[in-house]
DNA sequence: ATGGCTACGATCCGTAGA
């Protein structure tokens, strides 16, 4: 199985590089983060023609959420289950049999801001949730967008961005919350060359410098991580014009899975 | 020089992203 992750920035705008990355890629699972629309406008149907079956959790302008699946998603469920939340940032289902929870993290604008504490109270329920997908699923892959760079390697310039948001010691330790629940990151389950990021500023020029960031990740359970057999960011669609500021990261996993 | 871009929904600018 191959699945992946990327924040789309618009499903609207980017659908036609969407198709063209599915076609070229062939994941069998994709999460999608920033769709920005509701609903009923998701493009099902283009989809669908593609050979993906969508479980879409959808809303207008902001956030959105969305699992594509050549085998149909079971056991949908949106949101965080108990916690209180207007923004459509979670969905989960099961496929062939493994647990997949699409999560778009909150960004959390400056520390200490309003939206910042919403970050971390939002992350303190996902690590809740998830501690009780695990228990009922030891076959579960959480991907997303989560909005933190786990450490310093993740990050172009460490020094221009100590203490800022994405990077904060309360961001990364909500983080390793996370990975103290027995989950593994997927890229880093491997050997990796230096300074490749997941997300780039549009402005600065930043991918053409490679200033970036890398705040997208699948997270594994023990089983899956095992299992999982290559982990990778694809820049491509990136170089594209009019792309998404954030570049889709794959996870692969064996038959052993 | 702390901006610079992109998307959205309402205009011809404000909000948000990260």
């Amino acid at each position: 199985m191959r699945l992946a992750t990327w924040n789309v920035n618009s499903i609207k705008v980017r659908l036609p590089q969407l198709l063209d990355w599915l076609r070229a890629t062939s994941p069998d699972v994709v999460c999608l983060q920033e769709l920005k629309t509701e609903e009923p406008k998701f493009p099902r149907t283009e989809l669908e023609a593609a050979g993906y079956a969508c479980a879409v959790n959808g809303q207008k302008t902001y956030n959105g959420v969305a699992i594509l699946s050549h085998t149909p998603p079971v056991d949908v469920v949106a949101d965080i289950p108990g916690f209180a939340d207007e923004q459509k940032r979670v969905i989960a289902a099961t496929v062939d049999g493994v647990r997949v929870v699409c999560a778009y993290c909150p960004n959390g604008q400056a520390v200490g801001s309003e939206k910042y504490q919403y970050k971390l109270r939002w992350f303190a329920a996902l690590r809740d949730y998830l501690a009780a997908e695990l228990q009922m699923h030891p076959r579960l892959a959480v991907a997303g967008d989560f909005n933190v760079a786990p450490e310093d390697r993740d990050v172009h310039d460490p020094k221009a961005w100590e203490g800022q948001v994405l990077v904060s010691a309360p961001e990364r330790d909500a983080w390793r919350a996370l990975l103290a629940l027995g989950l593994k990151d997927s890229f880093r389950l491997f050997e990796q060359p230096e300074k490749i990021y997941s997300w780039w500023d549009y402005r600065m020029l930043g991918f053409r410098r490679n200033a970036g960031l890398r705040i997208d990740h699948v997270l594994l359970s023990a089983r899956l991580a095992q299992a999982c057999t290559a982990s990778t960011i694809d820049k491509a669609p990136r170089k594209l014009e009019r792309p998404s500021d954030h570049a889709p990261v794959l996870a692969e996993f064996g038959a052993g899975a």
